[in-house]
DNA sequence: TAGATAAATGTTATATTATAACAAAATTAA
DNA sequence: TTAATTTTGTTATAATATAACATTTATCTA
């Protein structure tokens, strides 16, 4: 969890960071009176353990091999929309990915960075697009619940 | 085709603006080598006919009522693709749908406003939130290509 | 214009992503 | 410790999307 950056990317992601994720989220649950069980907390640890996007499918098969047994399609989208109604997750729209929210407790919303070019993201937090959207949704006075951000280009490690 | 208007919501979309967009529409494939053939017309001709996000089946199915035949998934996709390309239709990729570009020529992006009650979808194109945008991209040094930006929630008329 | 080339469309099959519906097990409450 | 609730398991299928190849149509060139 890093509560105070506005940048990440993968390759700042260490183990650290993943404990720090799991306490926050067990304690999150504890808060909203939600069940971290051994099987949320396994798709939690998979959706961490190396910081890029993952489908649906890809956690599914990364939860079979961890648990050892067959896992259908409902058991991981369960699990992801439990992470995603805490805010613990989010999706990529544009990928059909998902990928743990490193900013859980920030009020801010996320902005993912997908460079084409070596399929990295990055999550970026800032307030100031945030706060030209917010005038905007003022004015034509639309109650914004969720907003998605999603840019794709490349980064700056693909760019000579 | 409305270049000047900031916002656009599928209530004000009429015969003429889609008349204008189908002149549009063959301007730009005129001017970039591209051929606005019958069936490519006649999907333009869905994707505003009532100004709304469809999905791809559901294009199909219009298209195949219009056309009074069987039309198979690639034929839309190719289609839509199409016309995503040369920046005459978006997806809207929260929803799996697809829409007319009402600012085709506009170097403005849009964001899509989506009413979670009445399932209305409005456009804005706006320079504020690009401008905050790029702001972060240059500082980080992404070349941005095409971002998406959507957010949900209540509209002005659904909330009282 | 005839034949060659390229582009668009048709067709079949299948991949990928996601959910509905109901059963069993585990947890919590009474 | 039974009842109620929540979570997980299971089966089946829905919804979205693309690959690969065949045919047709349009365009180019000799």
């Amino acid at each position: 969890m890093l509560t105070n950056a506005k940048l990440v990317f993968n390759k700042n992601i260490n183990q650290k960071h993943t404990e720090a994720a799991i306490k926050h989220a067990e304690y999150l649950c504890l808060q909203k009176q939600q069940k971290f069980t051994s099987l949320r907390r396994t798709v939690f640890e998979i959706l961490w353990e190396d910081y890029q996007p993952l489908g649906a499918y890809e956690i599914k098969q990364r939860l079979s091999m961890r648990l050892g047994k067959k896992i259908d399609p409902p058991t991981v989208y369960r699990a992801i929309e439990f992470f995603v109604d805490l805010g613990l997750a989010n999706k990529i729209e544009s990928l059909n990915a998902y990928i743990g929210c490193p900013f859980p407790s920030s009020q801010r919303s996320y902005i993912f960075l997908i460079c084409e070019n070596c399929k990295n993201v990055a999550e970026v937090s800032t307030g100031s697009v945030d706060n030209s959207l917010a005038l905007i949704m003022e004015k034509l006075k639309f109650k914004l619940r969720k907003q998605h951000i999603e840019v794709k280009g490349i980064c700056s490690k693909c760019s000579p």
